[in-house]
DNA sequence: CAGGATCCAATTGTGGATCCGG
DNA sequence: CCGGATCCACAATTGGATCCTG
């Protein structure tokens, strides 16, 4: 994403809000057009993971790295969720990093999944089936677990979390967790990473992260529209 | 099934399950030869739903209609069970009818449902993947469900049937259900049958039945081997 | 038909692998 | 690398439709 102009951070998140909103019924191409610095004929647009990029930059979010949010002032993630013809998610959402070896310790109140899940500004689009320069921003809501679905999430990570403490990596699979479940995430295939077990022996295993099924997510966007 | 002599009804559970590992090692080709009149040459062996109606022929099932037991006497009911060669049904399996226009007056303690489940005689057999004749009875298991299993069961029967009893039978799908669920059951495609929401609407339906789900029935198998 | 299963097209879910830019 | 998503082959599940026989 070469020479995108970021915008100044949003002060509140009404003011955040108010910006995501005002790019919905506007494609992704004009939302680079607007941004691009005035000589850049192009500049890298489609691709993976670009319109979530493009999207920061047009709401103002500081470029970060490490477990920070996407708004570290206010304490809220964007996530960019495209949406089938349908209305529906085709996807899973990523939510974080699961980093397996740590799993004795980790707590959700103090975990870095429920910081980010914690305030959530979802941006929908449409999907990657319509071509690159047609696709719009459809919406955008902020979403904050209400105590039902806190309870879930809860629930799921510790259950999940759980299964790595004890070292059952073979059971953390994909069908576990109501709402939130683990998938590989792998940068390059075939990265190991190595936990040990209660009893010593060593497992490698994938790089996991945590995801939102894309059911979960439909029903909190079909609530918020 | 022309001309297959059926044994007596077994006395004892004990003589019921002992002829049913007798079975165990043979193929259906030879249980129905043995079975066959002296003069009867084939006899229709293949097709659907014979391979239980074979095996019912020769642990001495009586020829039964209506809302009975496989074995009235002992109140056992017998369920073929074709595996996959990984050891796993491929199907979920039939339990009964469920009457949807009887659910608002339905309980599991005076079920169908729960009459047939609460003994089985599980007999597993190669699948349908194999010819007929090569076919082989694998095992047989009498099971009746501990109390977790019971309690399982009678919750996915309350959820199930309170659906129907409410008229959601959109609601009332496979995915419903931990371990029973409710499928199709439609003897002739296009059979409907009908029932009335409570606020009087007419609702048309396929019939409807209540099903094992695989996973459960491989679990209990695989306690029991 | 009822009871006993089986078949199967199509949808959904799983388990990674891959791509991009800073 | 890392975070942001996407892609995709394959497996499992669904929602019926079909088959046989007494």
């Amino acid at each position: 994403m070469t020479a995108l102009r970021r915008r100044s951070p949003p002060r509140t998140e009404a003011e955040l809000l108010a910006r995501a909103r005002a790019l919905a019924g506007h494609s992704l191409f004009e939302i680079a057009c607007a941004l691009r610095a005035p000589g850049d004929p192009e500049g890298g647009l489609h691709g993976k993971g670009q319109a979530g990029a493009l999207l920061e930059a047009a709401l103002g979010a500081p470029l970060t790295s490490g477990e920070t949010h996407d708004f570290p002032e206010l304490q809220v993630e964007l996530k960019t969720v495209p949406l089938q013809k349908n209305g529906v998610p085709r996807e899973s959402t990523y939510v974080c990093h699961f980093a397996l070896d740590r799993a004795p310790t980790m707590e959700w109140s103090t975990s870095w999944a429920r910081a980010k899940l914690h305030r959530v500004l979802f941006v929908t689009t449409s999907d990657s089936r319509t071509p690159w320069a047609e696709r719009m921003v459809h919406g955008a809501t902020l979403w904050t677990p209400d105590a039902e679905e806190e309870a879930v999430l809860r629930s799921d990570f510790e259950e999940l979390v759980g299964l790595a403490a004890q070292g059952k990596v073979d059971d953390l699979v994909a069908a576990r967790g109501q709402v939130m479940q683990v998938r590989p995430k792998a940068a390059h295939g075939g990265i190991r990473t190595t936990l040990q077990t209660e009893e010593g022996e060593l497992i490698a295993t994938v790089p996991r992260g945590f995801y939102l099924r894309a059911r979960f997510v439909a029903s909190i966007l079909q609530r918020s529209f």
